[in-house]
DNA sequence: CGGTATTTTGAGTATCGTCAAGGCCAGTGG
DNA sequence: CCACTGGCCTTGACGATACTCAAAATACCG
């Protein structure tokens, strides 16, 4: 499975917090208490970041790297709920312990910050208070955007969907996207194994349905993690179009490409 | 469809903010600040409280009644993403438009709090930011149940794990449940066509689901829309068990019922 | 009582889950 | 250098499930 269990271990040295996204805005005085507390961490590609009910210790912030989101269910099985990108925040801030795991999908860096500083830096800060409602909200916006592509009845709708929600939400994200001579290149950050368990079905339909958009000339599969995209449109036809005002930017993109190409 | 898309109007005078739950532990001095921006909506089931993509003018808080958040696609089509009941609150705080729209899926009463003294108020009280960011928080944990089940690959199972969130997450609201006269009896607050959008599939396979389950014995159908639940095991092992402490207190519930009978 | 919306049922087809086998790639050890 | 191993992805075949279309039954409302 790849998820060998193991822990990461903390490499030392205390994060750059200005550098990470979103806080640069925050005052001085702010961030020089947040570098106080924090340190960062580094993980191995399957390590665990958190146990789930853990009553976490820490509130971590992504630096590089993907992490995923998973609920264990009763027979071992695991659903991923979400994924972490950069710049993600994690770790329940005033409540009780966490209701999901967190392990690494790919190596990763995480900027953690001891959870009882962090809080009474909380209620003496608004601007971080405000950046980690924004956080929040934007998590919740993204879970219901996992929520409408699950709703998608058939596997391959699903798949778009995904492929979709990797070129917007994603784009800017570690190598995520790469606009190449020009196409537009995904790399699927997550094994199939993985990527069924977030689309609610099986690797083997998963492959399927690649296959599929890929005869319907919507995509090309360059190797199992690359793919590249041809028909924005016909995926958001597939995927239910959830947002038309999404995929504008993706099709300037695409515009782009072929203007250069 | 039942959606006549009509606007809800304010129907005068300032909601009990102090019984609304959660803010009764709220400092006097900022429930009364409260008390002076907000007023109290009434809707009736099917009547639209927000539309999506509007800059949303007031901050809710759902007093009686259950709303339906959906996502509009691009052919009419319409995906619910999450339900609110008794003390949710919606309506993004500090940020741009909301993402979703909101509707009254039955009649329902609403505490709408002006946006901008609504954030002003946040940036002065903690207390009350601590508040609203526990709910988003306590939000962002449903919509990953949500994901759970909808992962779920048979509609069957997709409907257990509704029926058992029904059970415990909107126990105590409205008049969901109903433990009368020795029996466990639910009350689906939505039409079988919103059930379908929400749990992804069509309505024909609810209807089939339902009758697949009182097959099995684990509910009686007593009407459309009233549900007895005659073994929540059953439905836990159908749903895929995602959590088995939840269901603690609900089969505690069902002995206590049983006793009772 | 008639009209409408909702729910249910039925039949046929497409899709998906399941089981089993094969292929590809990377790392390992001879 | 090559066989071997194990993980991951793919492919095939078959049965179960769910979607589709169509129509009937039921409930709701005036």
């Amino acid at each position: 499975m790849g998820h060998d269990g193991t822990r990461g271990r903390a490499s030392g040295g205390n994060c750059d917090t200005a550098s990470l996204q979103g806080f640069g805005d925050l005052p001085a005085e702010t961030l020089a208490e947040l570098e106080a507390i924090c340190r960062t961490r580094s993980y191995a590609a399957g390590q665990t970041v958190v146990e789930a009910g853990e009553e976490a210790e820490f509130v971590g912030c992504v630096r590089t790297g993907i992490l995923r989101m998973q609920k264990t269910l009763h027979d071992g099985r695991q659903h991923i709920v979400g994924l972490l990108v950069e710049a993600d925040m994690f770790g329940r801030v005033f409540d009780g312990p966490l209701s999901v795991a967190i392990e690494a999908a790919t190596d990763a860096e995480i900027c953690m910050f001891q959870r009882a500083p962090f809080e009474a830096l909380l209620l003496r800060s608004p601007e971080l208070e405000r950046l980690v409602l924004l956080s929040v909200l934007n998590e919740l916006d993204r879970a219901r955007d996992w929520m409408v592509i699950l709703a998608n009845p058939r596997v391959k709708g699903r798949l778009a969907g995904f492929l979709l929600i990797l070129c917007t939400r994603f784009a800017n994200v570690d190598h995520v996207l790469r606009p190449g001579n020009g196409r537009l290149e995904v790399k699927i950050p997550i094994t199939r194994t993985d990527l069924a368990h977030l689309l609610g079905t099986r690797p083997e339909s998963i492959s399927r349905a690649f296959h599929a958009l890929a005869d319907d000339g919507s995509i090309v599969i360059r190797a199992p993690e690359r793919i590249e995209i041809l028909d924005v449109d016909a995926l958001g036809t597939e995927a239910g179009d959830e947002d038309i005002m999404n995929f504008a930017s993706l099709k300037d993109m695409m515009q782009v490409l072929q203007r250069r190409a």
